[in-house]
DNA sequence: GAGTTTGAAACT
DNA sequence: CAGTTTCAAACTC
């Protein structure tokens, strides 16, 4: 880390020699970071004139690492990526601050983040810290992340509170930077917000759009905050150009680029929290969302900032409304705009990105991209298909890296075009905003924008009030009051709607408590054909065979809760599902059993299940971790042969945790990679299972890194298996929640430094709170009580309404018994209660919002309940 | 692009 | 809860 930063710095006059020098610095970071050296760096000397504390790199890494255990955690490129960004960024605002103005002026803004220094002030010395252990964490890669300074801040926090990196984040960035802005920002925007919900009507008063212009195109902001803050963004759209381009180059290319953007980015940040004053800071916008996304570029996880940033759209009003309050990260790019990131809308972004390995062939052109940001569901529908594509085509490792990053640039092109795209709806729309405001509702991307006229959006007829993510510019609506800068208004018409359905804004695919794979359709391979709509369509013309059915529409088949007439739904009749579905997971079962040996049932589930994603993975393109998962796989069935009562989840887990295991010590890239192919895999998936995917991707990183969780949630104990079915799970079923839920990330389990990563991950995602519910609910107790240091896990999500789906289900299955996959069809509307399953009955903590096992309302049971009923 | 159809959401 | 209206997307021409 120190080193990259140096480099960069040093570099840094030029944005261009600034990807140079990442390259150089991976290069060379290694050896820096190690040796003292680092200290003597340049950038070191200058931290530690202005840090009191002596810079102690080695001192603050080894203490970082010790804890965390940084290496191990890192190994995935990707999660190291975000975990160095997470820290990063906040130093990259703080320490730069100091040092910044220095070196880093330079092309990028970094110079004009005065106010940084103030920001960091505090924690100058931590950067250090935090710098090395990023680096010892990095440098087996490039490292651009290394680039930066870990923000002292975060790493304290990082250490005392592992869990909340988000909230570290949030409050490193809110704090320190907002701190001073922050108060005056979040009055500002308030007023704002006001101001613009008495303009409300207004349509597109030019005036407006400058004030407006800049909220609303928080998504595409956030998009660009990359972008945006380095003030490059004519550059930068070239260079995200650029990055589409290199898709097909070599990965190192792409990743010294994106370093060197990444870079510059965030040094821009710096700048931004003084800029920010001058803008308006978005409720939205999360600071760790920004570095995520920043650091991710960095990384080499450009992808996964791009496809985060993708996702941008993905507001949950809750957390929007939280976040006006104290979250909100400004961004500034160079211009006055402020871009903010969502950390959610990152995280979201990067699971449906990764779904579309073909990103360059299926990569939503640019135009398309900036078009629809909104809705990550038709976006994940699309890359589902992207996926399957990809998935068929190919297995091998390199090629799920190729695809990995092409989509990352992917992400890039449709950040560059959101950039352009920042106008309010009513505002004229910029040229790429309402291009298509025909009939489409999503994009090529698959974002949706809506187009509605008489409801402002804020009823359910707009798909992005429903989604719980504000309209961009992309939509075409007139009278929009689902904007940032209504929040307020959002807030309580979402509240209002709520208060009459709690579930309204809960995701309307759920899958079922059996097993995910069951059902799998060949046709989407990656979609479970068990997913089913949560309230059921009512289609009498249509036969459930245009996308007027719901059901359809989602890639989900009827299930005995519609009240179609004369289903005919490709995806699966309701008639069929009725008779299938109980008996459809037994017979896979038995279809399955036959290919393994002699089992149990429950193995036989098991087997299934991991069956199931073992093929999964298969599909995926992948990385090395597919391969991994046919390792797990193995050791899924070898587990359930040796008797595991945890069916498929465990199996399921197990593959993933093996898969990570496999990555981590085989490859940290390809680790990384792995999960964002599970997540692929899964993004395929209609709609939540996207969101599941990551978190499982999420989850599988998070259990090796940590040692304790490893030691808790990964292999050995049964308990453990069990947590990692649920983490599997969850990551299946109860990230889906998105609209409702504003979870917030309190604390991850994990070690720090996978706390790091997974808060990060969490974070970038667009379902903050459905990372949340998962970590939360899932993780839950296994994480919880075995990270417990840092076991504060909140679940702050105020819709929380997640209907998840099975995962709470699923969870009992795996914990106890196959009743779950028995029952087959039961679906959790909330998907996360807890882990139950790692805990023989740990209630998460609250998770009550969500569903227990069945019961789409807030059941009280948890996770806990569940597998003991199951059982 | 305009008009029609459709079904969910909202309302009564 | 059922029926009706409103709404916006999907679809057709």
């Amino acid at each position: 880390m120190m080193d990259s930063p140096e480099p960069s710095k040093n570099n840094n006059g030029s944005s261009s020699s600034a990807s140079t020098l990442n390259n150089n610095n991976n290069n060379d970071d290694a050896p820096s970071s190690e040796s003292p050296q680092v200290q003597e760096s340049p950038f070191l000397r200058f931290v530690k004139t202005l840090s009191p504390i002596p810079t102690k790199a080695s001192h603050m890494t080894q203490g970082c690492v010790g804890l965390s255990s940084p290496p191990l955690v890192f190994k995935s490129p990707r999660i190291s990526h975000r975990e160095t960004q997470l820290t990063k960024r906040p130093q990259g605002t703080q320490s730069f601050g100091g040092v910044i103005p220095q070196s880093v002026n330079e092309g990028n803004r970094l110079g004009e983040a005065p106010g940084d220094s103030r920001t960091s002030n505090s924690h100058q010395s931590l950067p250090e810290r935090f710098i090395n252990d990023t680096q010892q964490v990095f440098d087996f890669k490039n490292d651009e992340n290394t680039q930066y300074y870990s923000s002292p801040s975060c790493i304290d926090k990082y250490l005392v509170d592992p869990g909340d990196i988000d909230q570290m984040y949030s409050a490193d960035q809110d704090v320190q930077q907002q701190s001073t802005d922050a108060a005056e920002t979040s009055l500002s925007d308030q007023t704002h917000s006001k101001n613009n919900i008495l303009n409300f009507d207004r349509k597109d008063g030019p005036g407006d759009k400058v004030e407006e212009s800049l909220p609303l195109s928080e998504d595409f902001n956030k998009v660009h905050l990359e972008k945006a803050a380095y003030g490059e963004e004519p550059e930068k759209m070239e260079g995200e150009k650029n990055d589409v381009e290199w898709s097909s180059q070599e990965p190192a290319k792409l990743e010294s680029i994106l370093a060197a953007d990444g870079f510059d980015k965030r040094y821009s940040h710096g700048p931004l929290p003084q800029d920010v004053k001058g803008c308006e800071d978005y409720n939205e916008m999360v600071p760790t969302s920004h570095v995520t996304a920043e650091n991710i570029l960095q990384d080499g996880s450009e992808a996964t900032l791009k496809h985060h940033g993708i996702r941008r759209r993905c507001l949950q009003f809750g957390e929007a409304a939280s976040n006006a309050l104290g979250r909100n990260v400004k961004l500034n790019a160079a211009s006055n705009t402020m871009i903010t990131v969502k950390p959610s809308e990152l995280v979201t972004s990067l699971c449906p990105r990764r779904g579309s390995g073909n990103f360059p062939s299926t990569s939503p052109k640019p135009s398309d991209s900036s078009q629809g940001m909104k809705s990550t569901s038709s976006i994940r529908l699309q890359r589902m298909e992207n996926v399957k594509r990809s998935i068929l085509s190919s297995n091998v490792d390199g090629r799920s890296l190729v695809d990995t990053r092409t989509e990352s640039h992917e992400i890039d092109d449709t950040v560059a075009t959101d950039t352009g795209n920042s106008e309010d709806l009513n505002q004229p729309p910029s040229p790429c905003k309402k291009k298509k405001k025909t009939s489409v509702t999503a994009d090529d991307n698959g974002c949706k924008r809506c187009n509605c006229k008489k409801s402002k959006c804020l009823k359910l007829y707009c798909d992005c009030f429903a989604a719980g993510t504000y309209c961009t510019d992309p939509c075409a609506c007139q009278g929009c009051l689902n904007r940032p800068e209504y929040v307020e208004t959002v807030v309580e018409t979402k509240q209002q709607i709520e208060s009459r359905n709690p579930i309204a804004f809960a995701p309307k695919i759920v899958q079922p408590t059996t097993d995910i794979s069951s059902h799998m359709d060949d046709e989407n391979l990656t979609t479970p054909s068990s997913a089913r709509h949560k309230r059921g369509c009512n289609c009498k013309r249509s036969m459930c065979l245009k996308k007027y059915c719901e059901c359809y529409q989602a890639n989900v088949g009827c299930s005995s809760g519609c009240r179609c007439e004369g289903c005919k739904n490709v995806h699966g009749k309701k008639e069929d599902y009725v008779a299938f579905g109980h008996t459809s997971s037994k017979e896979r079962v038995s279809s399955i059993v036959e290919e393994g040996s002699d089992c149990t049932f429950h193995n036989k589930l098991e087997m299934v299940a991991s069956k199931t994603v073992y093929d999964l993975h298969c599909l995926s393109p992948i990385t090395p971790s597919l391969q991994c998962s046919d390792q797990g796989k193995e050791d899924a069935k070898s587990r359930v042969i040796s008797g595991n009562y945890l069916p498929s989840p465990e199996s399921d887990v197990n593959m993933l945790a093996s898969c990570t295991n496999y990555t981590k010590s085989s490859e940290n890239l390809h680790g990384s990679e792995a999960l964002l192919d599970t997540n692929e895999m899964l993004g395929n998936t209609p709609y939540d299972s996207q969101i599941e995917c990551s978190d499982a991707a999420l989850l599988q990183l998070t259990p090796l890194p940590n040692p304790e969780q490893s030691g808790t949630s990964s292999f050995s104990s049964v308990p453990n298996e069990c947590a990692k079915i649920t983490h599997s799970r969850l990551s299946h079923g109860c990230i889906r929640q998105l609209p409702g839920g504003s979870l917030r990330w309190r604390s991850s389990p994990l070690t720090p430094s996978t706390r790091v990563g997974e808060a990060q991950y969490l974070q970038c995602s667009e379902s903050d709170s459905k990372l949340f519910d998962i970590l939360e609910n899932e993780t839950p107790d296994i994480l919880k009580e075995a990270s417990t240091p840092m076991t504060s896990v909140k679940v702050n999500s105020p819709t929380q309404k997640r209907v998840s789906p099975p995962q709470s289900c699923h969870i009992g299955i795996g914990s106890s018994s196959s009743g779950g996959l028995r029952s087959g069809r039961k679906f959790i509307l909330k998907a996360v209660p807890t882990f139950p399953s790692l805990s023989p009955c740990i209630n998460s903590k609250s998770n009550g919002d969500e569903d227990s096992c069945n019961s789409p309302s807030k059941s009280p049971l948890k996770a806990n309940e569940c597998p003991q009923r199951e059982s």
